[in-house]
Order: C-alpha cells, then sequence, then structure tokens
DNA sequence: CTGACTTTGTGCGCGCGTTCACAAGCGCGT
DNA sequence: ACGCGCTTGTGAACGCGCGCACAAAGTCAG
C-alpha cells in the first residue's frame, strides 16, 4: 500500500460497492440469533420484537437491529420479525442450508465427542468424515460414521469442504498442509498450538483450556482484591 | 451504581488506582504467550526476543510488547526477555501457580473429553471433581476421577474453584444457579444456551458449533463470491 | 571508557464496534 | 378513514484496541 499517493481514495474504493459487507462482529452473532429464532419457534412464537429477541440472545436490542440491518431489513415496524422467515435468512446468511460437507482429523477424546456433538448435525453441519492417523482407529465405528485413514483425504473432501482438526498439537500444522493441499479453504483448529496457513484460507480456532485461564485470571484478581482492597 | 449523583467521579473513580488495569483483550491473548514460551522454553531458549516471542504466538511484536507492558517491565532492552522469568510472571498474573480447583458438570461425551484434556493438568488448571445427574453414571471413573452426584457439590467446592458446565442445554441454567449458591464466581459454559448470573460471578462460554457456524458464512460467501463476482 | 547497535517501552492516530437517541413506518382501534 | 402508539432502522458520539514509529535504555565490541 503506498497511502501517501491516495489522499483522495473515497472515490475509488478497491471492492466495497459488494452488496454484502456484514461486519465480522455481526458474523459471530448470527449463530447466537438463530439458536434463539429456534427457541422461540419451538415455543410457539411466530413474531419477535428486537427486545425480545435480545433478551433470549443475551445482547443489546439495538445491536440486535443493526445486525440484522445487515442482511436486509426483514422486520415489520410496530410488529417485530416473523420469526420463520428470520431463521431462514439467517440460515441462508450462514450458508447452512446448502449441505457443507465437514471433514473431521483426529478422533481421540475430543474428536468423539466432537462426532457425537448433537450441536453440529442440528444447524445442518453434519460431520460426514472422521480421519486417524492411526491404523488401529481405522475402521472403528462412531457416531454412525467409519473411520477412515488419513490417506484417504482427497476422497472426502470436496470443494467448500470445512476441515477441522482435532489431533493432538505436534500433529496440527502437517494435518493442517494436508488440508490445504486437498483444498480446503475453510479450517477450524481445536489443537492447541498456532497454525499458519497460505492467504485465501480461513483459519479458526477453539483453544479449551483458554477460556478457563481466562477465568482463573479474573478469579485471581478477586481473591486478591479481597484480600488487598478492604482496607 | 448511581451515575446521577456522580457528576465529578473523575477525581474519585471507584477502583482505578489498584495497580493493575490489565485491558482484556491482554488477558486473553496471555495464555498464548504462555503456551508459545513453554514450546521456547522446552527447545532450551533462555531469552527471546518480542520480535521472536510474536512469531510463535502469531501476533505482532508491538502488541506483545505493550501486553507484557501492562503486568510490568520484565524485558531487558538490548536483550529480550528471559524465558523461565517471563513463564513465571505470566502464570502468575494468570493465577496459575497456586492450585485453582476446578469442578466439571456433566460426564456426557464433551464432559469426558474435558476431563481427559491434557490442556488443563499442563497449566495447572487440572480438573478435581466430576458431577453428573445421572445416577448411573455416579461411581464411573474417568481420567483418574470418580463421577460424583451433583447433590454433593457443596462438599467438592471451595471458595476460588471454578465451574465447568457441559451439560445438556436444557439443564445448563438448573446447573448454573446450584453452582452459584454452592459460592461458585466463576463459570465456564460449554452449553449451547445462554446462562444468566447475578453481578459479581464472571461467565464464560464456548461454543463448539459457534465457529463452525462462522467458517460456514465465509465459506458461503466465498462460493457466491467466485460465481457471481469474476463479471 | 566510549560509541554503535539492538531491543524494549510507549505516544499517537486510525478504524471498528457499541450504544444512545430519534425519525420513519406500519398496524390497529375507533 | 384517520390518528395513535408501537417497533424498526439508522445517524452520531464515544471508547477500545491495534499498529506504526520513535525515544529511552542497556549491551557488547574495541
Amino acid at each position: 500500500m503506498d497511502p501517501s499517493s491516495l489522499s483522495e481514495d473515497a472515490l475509488a474504493t478497491p471492492a466495497p460497492r459488494r452488496q454484502a459487507m456484514v461486519p465480522e462482529a455481526t458474523v459471530a452473532r448470527l449463530p447466537i440469533y438463530l439458536r434463539a429464532l429456534h427457541v422461540l419457534a419451538d415455543d410457539g412464537q411466530t413474531t419477535v420484537s428486537s427486545e425480545a429477541l435480545a433478551e433470549v440472545a443475551g445482547v443489546n436490542s439495538a445491536k440486535l437491529r443493526k445486525d440484522l440491518s445487515h442482511l436486509g431489513s426483514y422486520g415489520t415496524r410496530g410488529v417485530g420479525y416473523d420469526v420463520a422467515h428470520l431463521i431462514e435468512q439467517v440460515s441462508a446468511e450462514l450458508g447452512l442450508l446448502r449441505h457443507c460437507s465437514v471433514v473431521l482429523v483426529g478422533v481421540g477424546n475430543l474428536g468423539r465427542a466432537l462426532a457425537g456433538y448433537g450441536g453440529f448435525a442440528s444447524r445442518g453441519l453434519a460431520i460426514d468424515a472422521l480421519l486417524d492417523a492411526d491404523r488401529n482407529r481405522v475402521g472403528e465405528q462412531i457416531a454412525g460414521l467409519t473411520v477412515r485413514h488419513i490417506d484417504e483425504l482427497c476422497d472426502v473432501v470436496s470443494k467448500g469442504s470445512i476441515g477441522v482438526i482435532a489431533t493432538p498439537a505436534q500433529a496440527a500444522q502437517q494435518v493442517c498442509d494436508r488440508l490445504v493441499a486437498a483444498g480446503v479453504t475453510s479450517i477450524l483448529n481445536f489443537a492447541p498450538t498456532v497454525l499458519s496457513v497460505p492467504p485465501g484460507v480461513d483459519l479458526r480456532k477453539v483453544d479449551l483450556s483458554l477460556e478457563l485461564q481466562i477465568l482463573s485470571f479474573h478469579e485471581h484478581r478477586k481473591a486478591a482484591l479481597a484480600q488487598g482492597a478492604p482496607v
């Protein structure tokens, strides 16, 4: 970039006029809204106000309205949002409507738990392949799926597949590289390691112990405050 | 709080002059730095520059320096940071040095995986109690611990305990309430539900399917872009 | 002992995200 | 048919966090 030569770049924005432009923070909340909407739908509600939905989702109502406004105006003023319609729209935005292939690598403790986790399937993101490097585990039946060897990776991934890494830390980068080589452009990493991926590949991570350590910090802080502060 | 009665609170800030004031964003990265430091220590490194550590941790070096500066200046200019000393300091800041009791409720698929997850124990946050509401599971041995009934909750929690909820969604709020009633002030929720806790209780959540749905969004976006954008 | 190099610690500007507050819009009762 | 009240959608201000770029500080060679 050469900012000095672009003093009036407001007119020639690179790729802004693309319709969507949904902020990342909003995307991160869409799944929460979706779950809240499913709760309301199961409860028999057909419409819901931003205030009520925000209450269930645990967020500010203004934030919720702004979030929803980013994917078009689907609310009716004076009434609220149509629950079923909103579920449809949010699901579409998240790409949950058309089947998306999910490949899980590593069937240790965590991998098994993930394979059996109902939260994926109920949102149109069922895991449909289990891989492992350990040949002793190949052939095993887990959650209705047969574990296959990781060498068969190319046979199970298709364009648009999402890769999930649940291997030990030291194997994660290697598995990651193989996923990328097989054409996977979205990877979710559960291994406690920083992975590097080439540009164009989306990498997200879930560190199970990270949140626990953050809580430990706050607990520690509280204890220190309780002892030192009440002068 | 009563903000209306405090028009000049700039002078009488509630609890600001307390030394620490570590930003939340920094706290969230401390565990990552700690893991990177352990990697370097195992590798035999005794000192490390902010640049090198930032590389391993996958962050900007300036951000890392600013983060570390928040917990005091433990670096030597011209040299870098002493790895062992920094591990000590970060661990202390996170409260990992003195044993912190962790109680896990719900030993389903996920609970078992968490109980056996090595990432906790290796950081001084070993789970030391397993509870479940299902009496058929009580007495079971998992990862060296015996599953106890949730009614014994008060016997296993102590001041400063951290509670981990790995139950089905519909049981989570009830378990959460019981944890709070037992005196737990830090709770980590793995159940896909929004929990409400009274003020003073720290609640964090890990949603396993959330990140996957975010990836689904990006994958969906990429697919739409690949089809529609290349005009 | 001095000078030059290396690395930390931080002041500053920028952009994103959150929140308040209000105008625009729609349905419903009368 | 018409106005009243409710709810959405959004403009603007605020605050946080990030990254650059530089000054302070300490080490090492000679």
